[in-house]
DNA sequence: GCCATATGGATTGCATACAATATCCAGATT
DNA sequence: AATCTGGATATTGTATGCAATCCATATGGC
């Protein structure tokens, strides 16, 4: 069922991956026939999959004067990972007493797929993908669809400079630690030291972005 | 600057308060012939507008099956204003110790235009939107527009129940009374009882919409 | 010299027209 | 009788082309 994709959707899935990658820097415009060559569509298609990733926060249209990458001040991404935090430590609440052996089983799978993925090279595109199935294995239990919809978006909105902190500080070993340490404490079923960590795992990954953005800003 | 607006957007900007003035009740179709015949546009602004709605939560699509309104189960209210109640008193908290005298008068005079619009008549259509006001006016000074955002999106989403509530159960003079206290309650700069009332405010209403959609099933 | 205004060029926003797809219903088959 | 097949129909999804708008540059008045 539903197995069919609009072109539309296409673009949006494959511009989001590029958006999201870093391809398109700062506040960088996006022109409509440029792109619609690129993926050999019209215009229309174009239009539309800027449309979704405007509402997702990656671009902003000026009217007549096309579509832009958005770039979040460092302010911004503070408060957005602060709302991680609040809401990811929500449901983790609420989903560690639901979790079942399957669920944790389901968890520890995905964190065996990293560590391959780590020894079999630097995979670093996917490891945001697989960063986000270990948290989302962990979360959805919770019973909270609406909740992790917007955790979700949260994670789009910022992922742009997730990757990016990745990248330059390399401290993924350490993600994967904790990430380890978290599914532990959630096996044990104790919920305030699991909450308590995630809200460090989270913090961490904001004030080293935030590092990394105060850096440029003052070599540019 | 910006004053433009794209027949789009005055779609989109249409159809969102025709969808949350009840309009369009259960999942029923939106065909975009016929909206466009409506507003006198093609389908393209119809389609931009859809989609946009469709960021919002307001409608779905079904490819080659068109936009359906979309139809919340009561667990997924109840969710919406957990999630209400979370972020609102975070926010709340924040705002509390910035307020100034001009953003207490501000949210005041936004209670009396309520007042006057009660006296003059059940301009009920209005009402949510004055709602919104008073309480965006207590939370801007936070200094956390990414929260807000998140706000105004909750807000959205479940603004057609909202407005259901206030119909079927006429609490509005409650949800005023409630409003005063909680403006005073912030003058006094007591977060904490102000964040107590706010989320019984918010709980509140979260049991009557349940209670009426629940009556409505029943009947159905 | 500086500010207001007009004009050219580029790009978007939209209307029209066509292609692709899902659904429905009739008819055949088991 | 129930299920499956296939074509007709309605509706969406997309391509093309044109009109509207913005921005930059040049021009004229003071």
């Amino acid at each position: 069922m539903a197995t069919f994709k609009t072109r539309a959707q296409y673009v949006a899935d494959d511009l989001r991956e590029r958006i999201l990658g870093g391809e398109f820097k700062g506040g960088s415009q996006l022109r409509q026939d440029a792109l619609a060559r690129d993926y050999d569509v019209s215009r229309i298609p174009v239009r539309e999959a800027l449309l979704t990733l405007e509402s997702e926060g990656l671009v902003e249209f000026h009217a007549h004067r096309g579509a832009f990458t958005t770039e979040l001040s460092v302010a911004a991404i503070r408060e957005l990972f602060d709302l991680r935090v609040l809401l990811e430590t929500y449901v983790l609440r609420h989903a560690i007493p639901n979790l079942t052996a399957a669920d944790l089983d389901h968890a520890g799978s995905v964190l065996r797929q990293y560590d391959a993925a780590l020894d079999s090279g630097s995979q670093i595109d996917n490891w945001s993908d697989y960063n986000f199935a270990f948290h989302h294995a962990l979360y959805a239990p919770s019973g909270l669809p609406e909740t992790l919809a917007m955790i979700g978006q949260l994670n789009t909105k910022s992922g742009r400079y997730i990757r990016m902190q990745l990248v330059y500080t390399r401290e993924i070993e350490k993600a994967e630690l904790e990430h380890r340490e978290l599914l532990e404490l959630a096996r044990q079923g104790d919920v305030d030291k699991a909450c308590r960590l995630l809200e460090s795992h989270i913090k961490d990954a904001a004030e080293g972005i935030a590092a990394v953005l105060e850096k440029n800003l003052r070599s540019a």
